[in-house]
DNA sequence: CGCGAGCTTGACGTTGTTCAACTAGAGTGG
DNA sequence: CCACTCTAGTTGAACAACGTCAAGCTCGCG
C-alpha cells in the first residue's frame, strides 16, 4: 500500500500516508502514527492575503504547510510590522508554542494561496515522548531555526541596507523560490518588513542593484543576474 | 542517598547525581542516565576573560554551565563582535550544533570565572532517543531560545538606542544578575556589542538614564531605580 | 472613466557612527 | 615609591546613513 506512491494522484491530499511533501521529521513516523495524525488533522485552504492566525490568540495546533507561502510577523504598537520568517511547503508553524500555554506573539498570513494541515499540539508531544527518532529529527529542525535566527540577528546588527537586501535576495532565491529567476509574490512592503528597512529604502536599493546589473526586474518578474556579487555584498555588509 | 542534599558540600561538584543546579531537562533523567553522564563528562575551570571556544573550530561537546557567566558572540571580518547571548549557571551551550557536523559559527568566552561540564554530544542524542521526557523538556528549552531570538530580532529592527538599552538593562537585572542592584561585570564594550550600538552611544544613554534618575551607577555598581520607567521606554521604542 | 492601493522620486531632518583628543586607573619595572 | 604604559572609559564635533514627508505616478478594477 504505502510503497505505491505514484498512482492515484487525486487521493494525495487525502491521507498523510502517501503525502509526498512530508517534512523530514514526519518521515520518521510509522504507519500507525501517520494514521493517527491523519485522523486528527484538519485541512484548510487559504486565499492569498488572508490572515491565518492573529497575534494575541491562544493557539492549540501546529500548522503543517502542504503548499503555498506564508509570512510570520509581529504587529507593532505603531501599526508597522516586522516579518520574522517565511514558510513554504513542508514547513511547520507554531513549534515554539508547543508546550507553552501563552498567547501567540505573532500573526501569520498567506502571501500566496496556501493549504495547511492543522495538527493538535498534544499529538506532537505524544510523538516526541514515544518516538525517539521523531524527537531527534524535530530537535534538528528547531536547531536549524535557532542558527537561522542567529544569522538574522547578526545581519540586522552589523550590515547596512545593501548587505541586508543582498541577504534577502539570496534567501528568497535559494530557500523560497528556489531559482534565480522567479515571479516575486512579495510586495515591496513585505521586502521592507523582512529586511528591516523602510519601503523607500528598498526601492532605492532595487534601483541601484538594477543599475549595476546585479539583478533585473520587470513588473513582478525578478531575475538575479550576478548571485556571486550578491554574496560579495552580503559578506562586506 | 540522593535525597540527602545538604550534607558533604565538598562532594557537590563531584557527581551529577547530587548536583543542585541541574537545568530542567536533566531533572528528567533517572539514576542510571545521570551516572552515565557523570562518567562521561569533563569539568573545566575558566578564568575571567579566557576564551572557551573559538569560532571556526569543530566542537563535539555540549557545555553545561555549573557557575559563572559567559558570552556567546560572533567575530566579524572587520574585527568587531556581536554578542548573541549570555549564559549563566544551568545554561546549556552548543545545542544548535547537536547534530550538525559543521564548524562553530560563534566564539564563547568567560566574563566571570566559570566552571563547566563538557558532555559528549552522542550522549545527548542517545538520551533524546530513549527518554521521551528528556526530549520534551529539551524541546521546551529550545523553544524558549527561539522565542527569545524572535524578540531580539524585533528589538534590533524596531527600537532605537534608548529602547534597546532599556531592554538590555531589564534583561541583565532579571535574567543575569537577578536583582535591581548588582555589580556590573560586563564592560561598556560588552554592553555595546549586546545592545547592537557603538560604545559611545552606550556611554551617552547611560549618562542620560542617570541624569533622569532611572538608574544610578558608581564605578561598577549598577542600581536600577525605576524599572517601571525602563519597561515604558522598552515598549515605546 | 475615475478611484485607490501600491509604487516611485526628491528634499530634508534625525539618529547614531566615526574620529580624535583627553582622562583615569591598573599593572609593570626600575 | 615613582615614572611608564596600556587599556577602558568619556567627551565633543563632523559626517553619513537612513527614515520621514510630501507629492506624483501607474495600473488594476469597479
Amino acid at each position: 500500500m504505502s510503497n505505491n506512491h505514484t498512482t492515484d494522484i487525486s487521493d494525495k491530499a487525502k491521507t498523510c500516508l502517501i503525502c509526498t511533501n512530508k517534512s523530514r521529521c514526519f518521515k520518521k513516523l510509522n504507519t500507525e502514527e501517520l494514521e493517527s495524525i491523519n485522523n486528527n488533522r484538519a485541512e484548510i485552504h487559504y486565499h492569498k492575503g488572508e490572515m491565518m492566525a492573529k497575534q494575541g490568540i491562544f493557539y492549540t495546533h501546529v500548522l503543517y504547510i502542504q503548499s503555498g507561502l506564508v509570512k510570520v510577523y509581529r504587529e507593532m504598537p505603531d501599526g508597522s510590522n516586522i516579518i520574522l520568517n517565511f514558510f513554504t511547503a513542508g514547513g511547520l508553524l507554531g513549534l515554539p508554542f508547543l508546550f507553552e500555554n501563552v498567547a501567540l506573539d505573532y500573526s501569520v498570513s498567506a502571501i500566496e494561496d496556501t493549504v495547511i494541515c492543522a495538527i493538535d499540539r498534544q499529538h506532537f508531544e505524544h510523538m516526541i515522548q514515544n518516538n525517539g527518532s521523531f524527537a531527534v529529527s524535530l530537535v534538528k529542525e528547531l536547531n536549524h531555526c535557532a542558527l537561522y535566527s542567529y544569522d538574522r540577528i547578526i545581519g540586522l546588527n552589523y550590515k547596512q541596507i545593501n548587505g541586508r537586501f543582498a541577504d534577502t535576495l539570496l534567501y528568497l532565491s535559494q530557500k523560497i523560490y528556489c531559482r534565480n529567476d522567479f515571479t516575486l509574490t512579495l510586495s515591496r512592503r513585505d521586502l521592507a518588513e523582512y529586511t528591516g528597512v523602510s519601503v523607500m529604502s528598498i526601492i532605492r536599493v532595487i534601483k541601484e542593484f538594477k543599475k549595476d546589473g546585479i539583478i533585473n526586474i520587470q513588473g513582478n518578474h525578478m531575475q538575479i543576474i550576478k548571485p556571486e556579487i550578491l554574496l560579495q555584498i552580503s559578506k562586506t555588509g
